[in-house]
DNA sequence: CGTTTGACTACGC
DNA sequence: CGCGTAGCCAAAC
């Protein structure tokens, strides 16, 4: 188990985040956690490592009328063992709400990627902006140095 | 009391 | 672009 110093209040605000999350978009475990800020006492780095795995965790104790299959890793695949009661109750979810998954199961994030709640709700939540879900804009073409 | 085992990611090849 | 690996922490064996 990986366990934030606090559970029960990270789990709190994992999930009030998870709830914002429209049908037919899905976020990661690392974008769930890059809204939230580092406890005290854990490292920017450390955190970009454990933060997601904490998530994680607050799915797996997810309550009841939350939308945890809106959350999958970040290579766009659901993160359950493939094959997995669990996966494929995910999955049919997922597809439920119009979400396609291509032939390696991974869903494309620059339709269904979720861009995070207004900025207006997370300022009153104290959280974050998230990191975005899509490619970056990726210097399209090899810039030669200038110097 | 040492090992195993996770609803993760970034990075190197 | 795909696959393997290191880093990481605590609970259950």
């Amino acid at each position: 188990m990986y366990n934030p110093p606090n559970p029960a209040l990270f789990n709190q605000l994992v999930w009030a985040i998870v709830r914002q999350i429209p049908a037919g978009k899905a976020s990661t475990y690392g974008q769930i956690a890059s809204m939230i800020p580092p406890p005290e006492g854990v490292a920017a780095d450390q955190y970009k490592r454990l933060g997601a795995r904490w998530v994680g965790s607050a799915m797996h104790a997810a309550e009841q009328g939350i939308p945890w299959q809106r959350v999958i890793n970040s290579q766009g695949k659901i993160s359950l063992p493939k094959g997995s009661a669990g996966a494929d109750e995910q999955r049919a979810l997922l597809e439920m709400e119009g979400i396609a998954f291509d032939k390696d199961g991974k869903v494309n994030f620059e339709q269904v990627g979720w861009e995070g709640p207004p900025e207006e709700w997370l300022c009153a939540h104290r959280l974050l902006s998230p990191i975005s879900l899509k490619k970056r804009p990726k210097a399209t073409r090899s810039q030669p140095s200038l110097f």
